[in-house]
DNA sequence: TTAATAGTGTCTGTGAGACAGTATCAA
DNA sequence: TTGATACTGTCTCACAGACACTATTAA
């Protein structure tokens, strides 16, 4: 019988639901052995956003087994059996660049990544050797330095995402390069995606900044994310005039050049109301 | 791992396949060992909601199998070997409304319902049995007749999310109402929460209507998803301001009652500029 | 007639966008 | 000094919200 009832979310009404069967017959009393439905993996994949250099850019890490050995990819790996899925992404965050997310509940700046679930992908055939479902997160993270993947930087970098987005796109050394392995140029351009428009009602912006920050920092931020120019008067009246977004320290800088500017922190509001605006839309 | 070389995901871009073989060793790295990852049951879970009686109704189905046995939960059921996430939450759907989703591209109005991937949930131990990670879809359905659920009319039905989402809610007998099973009152409440986040920037409560309808029709939907009320006048102006938001059929109907309101379909334009404002944010 | 819903017009306050002008640093 | 960035003020247009008013039906 049906008894899909397996699902950690089956439902199984009346019963009359078929079953994944694998060649034999599905026993109705078993529903949980192993063999009454398709093996699958289960992975996290990271899209890891910064802006270096006036440029959104992702964390790639270089292929080193096949398929698509050589290419570049974003990182990620298996959920283990013990973890939940933040978990994951988590741990591989942190293996990667070494940074600790903080979850949604971390109100002061903590130096970490804000984490959070972007989407699955789970097409069959999307890993050529067998079925495996990624959940892909998507990390915002603060200029970091060169990224370490496994101790060996010739293996992971930071890129623009317009670079890694190019159909077929042209590397760094002029000469055409593969785009990114399996759907990674999927998932990077949700993530992008997503990033870009969550800037605009909350207050996501602000980590992409350090913790301590000028009004013009954050404004190239927003720049640099929607691929636009600001006008500095109106931003500045706009994120210094609404509640909870920022905090003044006391400080001031001239690291930008310029008359000094008031040092900031993220304040507490995380929903931006009304929200900035993106133009050209 | 670092670059995790294991991370799943892909299209296989030279058309070279490989196959999963269950039994030999994938290769001689150990990450595809099918012993090498714990094993997974994927599931898809499904939020239908519509608009009954002024109020944001749900799809609710009673399990009749432990664990959570004669407990209300949500739709669900596993994803085939053969299928991507998405067909799997159509099928499921279908089978438990007899509604065909549009994908996105669906222009027109045919009567489908929108489908669309909600989120997804793998905390270890939300199933008690096994490792089951659901994909969460939301489906937003016009009013339907009564549900059948494999026929069983008693094991489905349309009930008001508040009252499936009050902690040890009450049941329409008056006596106490154990809350959904698994963690399903978690995925409606993000599912509710996605719906009555995207009418406000995209056209999306038009999916709660019939094909034709009015703008008075189309106002109680907006104020039922979002439980406020609204000024049927300023309603009024700003749906049909908008380009793209609605196309006039040319009839008219009384079905309201007083005086004849306009008949409309739903336009092209997905994306609201500027936003419906939803009151007292 | 009354009651209901549909639809238009008009005012006001908020805020985005444009942009003039001033402030304060480094070189 | 020049040139950069930081900040303030002011004007205008768009639009949300409030609400007066008219239109057209059923009972």
């Amino acid at each position: 019988m049906a008894v899909l009832d397996g699902s950690g979310s089956g439902i199984d009404a009346t019963g009359e639901r078929s079953v994944y069967r694998q060649g034999d017959d599905y026993d109705h009393r078993m529903p949980y052995d192993p063999s009454a439905f398709p093996p699958f993996a289960v992975t996290v994949d990271l899209v890891v956003l910064t802006v270096r250099r006036h440029a959104l850019c992702a964390l790639a890490v270089r292929r080193g087994e096949s398929p698509y050995k050589g290419r570049w990819a974003l990182p990620g790996g298996f959920v283990r059996a013990d973890e939940d899925l933040t978990q994951a992404a988590a741990r591989e965050l942190a293996e990667e660049t070494g940074l600790h997310a903080h979850d949604a509940s971390a109100s002061a700046q903590d130096n970490g990544a804000h984490l959070e679930q972007l989407a699955t992908y789970g097409d069959p055939g999307r890993d050529p050797r067998m079925r495996v479902v990624s959940v892909a997160h998507l990390a915002l993270a603060p200029d970091l330095p060169a990224p370490r993947a496994g101790g060996d930087a010739s293996n992971a970098r930071w890129a623009p995402v317009e670079e890694l987005l190019e159909q077929g796109g042209h590397g760094r050394d002029g000469g055409t390069e593969a785009p990114l392995a399996f759907d990674h140029a999927q998932i990077l351009a949700d993530g992008v995606e997503r990033a870009r428009s969550k800037i605009e009602y909350s207050s996501l912006a602000t980590a992409f900044c350090p913790t301590e920050f000028t009004v013009g920092e954050l404004r190239r931020v927003y720049e640099a994310v929607w691929g636009v120019a600001l006008d500095p008067r109106n931003f500045h009246r706009k994120v210094t005039g609404t509640p909870g977004f920022l905090v003044p320290t006391g400080g001031t800088t001239t690291r930008q050049g310029g008359r000094p500017a008031q040092l900031f922190r993220a304040g507490g509001a995380t929903l931006l109301n009304p929200p900035m605006l993106r133009p050209e839309v």
